[in-house]
DNA sequence: TTGTAAGCGTTATCAT
DNA sequence: ATGATAACGCTTACAA
């Protein structure tokens, strides 16, 4: 089919160590061979074999990007598209390429482990939103494969990227005790998901600083998706908070659904505030006042930090690369401040 | 690093192309040696190289998903994701790997073509809503490249899977006719994506089939990103239509955005009937009444078509497969239905 | 049934 | 500056 080293170097004249040196823009070859040897490639089509290649350089220059088996259910979400949105760019411009693996439950988790990831198909990994536990982090430490994780493991020697997760949430939180509100619940992410974890005690960080005592049957805990949010928000109706803090945008348009059920209006009736503003916050009824967070650039970054892990690989272990984003509160309609204002 | 099947080989006291037979399960291999040898993989963890088991086979068993340059702006409308999880899903069940490539702008399309598709990194590929006369589809021809494409290419010798975009848009409009309106509108999708055009066909079929006229102050064109359904609805608004169907719900929710800022209640001031069913059409207020389409389906769909085309590539080419899932009417709120009824 | 050996398309180490 | 030549780890005739 393609044309091969072998066969360019034969129309050019040369051998295949000097077509070699050329395509790979090496030193040692007298300008005009070079420029030949460029120009029938061009003529040819010439484009190297990846596997050939790689067979003897030992890199693919593909990395993965692992969703757990526990977040696939959400994979639907926003977030992941955004996420896989800023890891594309950033591979495009460095030339490589992101190769998606779910992790989904139906499938052998071992059996795929073993086939992507010690079978030399990836140089290495990101791994998004996996739990603390999750046996895919020790395996990968275990196996030295060069990671990268999107949400932080705080006791693990593991490379990270993430977002302020305490500060947006405790920034959400402050902004409605400022309001004036002083019974403020919370539909919590999943609890052994980091970020669920920090959006908690953010919470809880900006209630004690007011002296709010923090009030157990005012916490729920949910799973990041819509029908956690409808389901949180009817456990949470009895203790009638005035506002709440949902710890992502999905779970709160599903909470809207539960107080349309119960005829709750917000913000007039109970203020929300949520966290990850997603393109859709901001077009919904009433548009969500929400935390940002830089889902792309948190791609991207974990595709940057990657590939500095994979330059460097040359000696031993360096020190884990930990990355904290920025956060903001993005004021709009569900919190009611503008009403207050007024 | 990895064991090799040298290594296998000689603990088990075989000769390589022995423990390549076991390892592919090929036959004339005593039993007894097979175990053996299972035996030995399995204590050293031997895992076959991929580079180096395709460099012979010229088989990659991965498969691109390619997102052409015209929707990777839309690329976190939820459809990708579904499309993205069927996608993975059937290929987790045939131990194939999905590569991921958005063919953004920024990004020189003609090198990665080259590079990802020329090199051997793939063994086809599933291009995703392609516009009709995207080169991407001619170049894929032209070189040879076995693809599927997620979007009806109807005068080309193309494999596709597609959703029934006619016949939904019509029974979308229909039901519009049946509830009384008479005066209907449609935001359209991209009419360079046959997406785009075979709904739009749809709602003019069931107009003709009611006798109402169709007419092209009615009818604005979309690009299924929210934003341009909210700026369609606004130029729809002073032909006063009683009923728009929106080719989106990603629109779809852009034009509720709009009517909320008109002051104009839906579907009581306006009805609507969108496109899709992503997940989030029955929770928002109002509940988007709307025709389904099995995005997830389509995704795993594409791929077993995509496999079934590498099966028998052995000879010329056969007939270009062509499948289209049938779609289906989701009453909700939107639409009034409800309303009139009561 | 098993082993030997050639070859897949590169890069990398030597000589020259 | 250039060219032989030996890997890289596997599959696959072909021989035994």
């Amino acid at each position: 089919m393609s044309p091969t080293l072998e066969e360019v170097a034969r129309l050019a004249g040369v051998s295949r160590s000097t077509v070699s040196r050329v395509i790979n823009d090496q030193p040692n070859v007298r300008p005009e061979v070079r420029e030949r040897v460029w120009q029938i490639a061009r003529e040819v089509g010439y484009q190297p074999h990846a596997a050939a290649r790689s067979l003897v350089t030992s890199r693919t220059h593909v990395i993965g990007m692992l969703i757990p088996e526990a977040v696939t259910t959400l994979f639907s979400d926003p977030f992941f598209s955004l996420l896989l949105r800023g890891a594309t760019d950033a591979c495009n411009s460095h030339q490589y390429q992101l190769m998606l693996s779910l992790l989904t439950a139906n499938a052998d988790r071992q059996e795929i482990y073993q086939r992507i990831l010690r079978s030399g198909y990836l140089d290495g990994a990101i791994v998004a939103s996996a739990s603390l536990d999750d046996p895919l982090i020790s395996d990968l430490l275990r196996d030295r494969i060069p990671f990268v994780s999107v949400g932080r493991h705080p006791n693990k020697p593991v490379h990270y990227v993430d977002a302020d997760n305490v500060n947006g949430a405790r920034m959400a939180v402050e902004h409605l005790t400022r309001l004036g509100h002083r019974r403020i619940a919370t539909i919590t992410g999943p609890l052994d998901m980091i970020a669920g974890q920090d959006r908690l005690t953010g919470y809880r960080q900006a209630l004690e600083a007011r002296g709010i005592p923090v009030e157990e049957e005012l916490i729920v805990e949910g799973d990041f998706t819509e029908a956690s949010g409808t389901v949180g928000m009817q456990r949470l109706l009895p203790a009638s908070p005035s506002a709440v803090f949902v710890a992502s945008d999905m779970m709160a348009i599903g909470a809207l659904k539960a107080l349309r059920q119960a005829d709750r209006q917000v913000p007039q009736d109970i203020a929300l505030v949520s966290f990850d503003d997603i393109p859709i916050a901001s077009a919904i009824e009433p548009a969500l006042t929400t935390v940002r967070q830089p889902i792309e650039r948190m791609g991207s970054m974990a595709v940057e930090v990657l590939l500095s892990v994979l330059e460097d690989s040359s000696g031993e272990e360096a020190l884990a690369q930990r990355i904290v984003l920025p956060t903001e509160l993005v004021i709009r309609a569900s919190c009611g401040s503008a009403l207050s204002r007024s």
